[in-house]
DNA sequence: TAGTTGAGTGAACGGGTGTTCACACACTGT
DNA sequence: ACAGTGTGTGAACACCCGTTCACTCAACTA
C-alpha cells in the first residue's frame, strides 16, 4: 500500500532508538555512561532532547536498554563459538581466541557492561550482575558434561563457572583498556587467559570435596 | 609558645582536608565518585565551595588522595595479616578471614576503589590500577617462595599472583555489596573464596612450562 | 606589640542540566 | 480525500554546576 521511498512511521522510530543508543555508547565510551547528559545524547543523536522522551523515561532507562542489547552480544558470542568445531578439540585456546576477538570487534558494549558494572546506577548495577549470573548458571551446565567434573556437587560446579567468569571479565576489561593497534599485547593478554584456565583445569583432577 | 586549648593553623587546615575526603568518600559509597560535585563535598565537609581549592585543585586531585589513603588501608591489612602466624599454617583460610574481615571494616575505601578502578576518570584508574600492579608485583615476591611453585619461571609466577590478586577484587567487590547484617552471605563468599583459592593451588603441582 | 599570612567567606558569573509545554506536520487508518 | 495520531520542534523554566574575586579575622612571625 505505501512505502514508495519513504520510511514508515515505525521504522523512523526505531531509527532514532537506535542513534540514541548509538549516542550513548559513543559517548559513555569515554567517560562513563553514568557522567553522560540526556541533552549530550540527543544531541549526539541528531535530535532535540525533548525528543528524548518519545523513547525512553530517564536516561536509567535507555542504560537498562543498553545492558540488554549489551547481553545480546555476548550470547551471540558464545552461540557463535560452540559452533565451531575447534571449541570442543581445543577448548581453552579456542575460548581465549574468542573472547580476545569478539571483545575488540564489539569494545564498546563489552566496555559499557565491564564499566557500569561497578560503576553504573543501581539499577543498571544489578541488571549486569542478574545477566552475569545467569551466564554463570549456563557455563555451569556446560562445565558439568566435563571428565574430571561430571560427578562433582553442583555447588563446586558453580563456583567453578564463577571462577571463570570473573577472569573473563577481568581480561575483557584488559582488552577493552587495550590501546589500538597493539598486537603485541593483544597476545600477552591472549596468552595470560590461555594460561590461568589451564592451571584452573589442572586442579580439576585432584579436586575433593 | 602556644595551642592554650585552640588548633594550630597547620592542624586547623588538615583537619579540613581531612572533612573533605571523608565527605567525597562518604558521598561516594552512594553514587560513585564521578558523579558527585565539589560543591556536594564542600557542604558535607562544612565548608563553602570556594574553600575546597584551599586544599585540591579539582575533584580529580582528591580523587587520586583517596586513592593514596585506601592503599595504605590495603598495606595495613597485609602487613598486619603477616605478622600473625596462623597465616603460614593455614595460608588460604587465613587470606579468605583476613580479606572478608579487613574489607568489611574498611568498606568505604574498597568500595571507592573497586568502584573507581574501572568507573573513575583516566587518571584515578591508571593510579588504582598501577597500585593494582605493585601489589601483584609483591604477591609473586611472595608465592616465588612457596614449594611447588619455586622454580618457576618469573612469568608464570606473575600470571599466578595475577590471577589471584584478580580474585581478591572481585571478592572484596562482593563483600562490598554485601547487605549489612547478613553473616550467612559472607560465611558463603567466605567459603566460595576458600574453595576457588584452594582449586587454583591444586593446579600448581602439575603445572609445566 | 604590630604587621603579615592564609584558611575560610559570601556573592556573583556564565553555562550546562532535566523537564514542560504548545506547536508543526508527515505518516496513518478510514 | 480527510481527520487523526504521534514523532520531533523550539522556547522557556528553575536548578545546580565549577570558578573568580574581594573580603575577614584568627593564627603566626619578627
Amino acid at each position: 500500500m505505501n512505502q514508495p521511498a519513504a520510511l514508515t512511521r515505525q521504522e523512523q522510530k526505531e531509527r532514532t532508538r537506535a542513534a540514541l543508543l548509538d549516542a550513548a555508547l559513543e559517548l559513555s565510551h569515554q567517560s562513563g555512561f553514568a557522567q553522560i547528559s540526556l541533552r549530550q545524547v540527543a544531541k549526539q543523536a541528531g535530535v532535540v532532547p525533548a525528543a528524548f522522551y518519545r523513547h525512553f523515561a530517564s536516561m536509567d532507562e535507555l542504560g537498562l536498554a543498553l545492558v540488554e542489547r549489551s547481553f545480546a552480544t555476548l550470547r551471540r558470542m558464545i552461540r557463535d563459538a560452540q559452533r565451531d568445531p575447534d571449541v570442543f578439540t581445543h577448548i581453552i585456546d579456542a575460548a581465549a581466541d574468542v573472547l580476545v576477538e569478539t571483545v575488540k570487534v564489539n569494545k564498546t558494549h563489552f566496555a559499557f557492561v565491564a564499566r557500569e558494572r561497578v560503576g553504573g546506577s543501581r539499577a543498571v548495577r544489578e541488571a549486569i550482575n542478574h545477566e552475569l549470573d545467569l551466564f554463570v548458571s549456563e557455563l555451569a551446565v556446560v562445565l558439568a558434561r566435563l571428565p574430571n567434573i561430571e560427578n562433582w556437587s553442583s555447588d563446586d560446579v558453580h563456583m567453578v563457572a564463577r571462577l571463570f567468569v570473573r577472569n573473563m571479565v577481568a581480561n575483557a576489561e584488559e582488552v577493552v583498556e587495550m590501546p589500538d593497534g597493539r598486537p603485541d599485547l593483544e597476545a600477552q593478554i591472549k596468552e595470560g587467559a590461555r594460561r590461568q584456565m589451564r592451571l584452573i583445569v589442572l586442579g580439576f583432577e585432584k579436586w575433593r570435596s
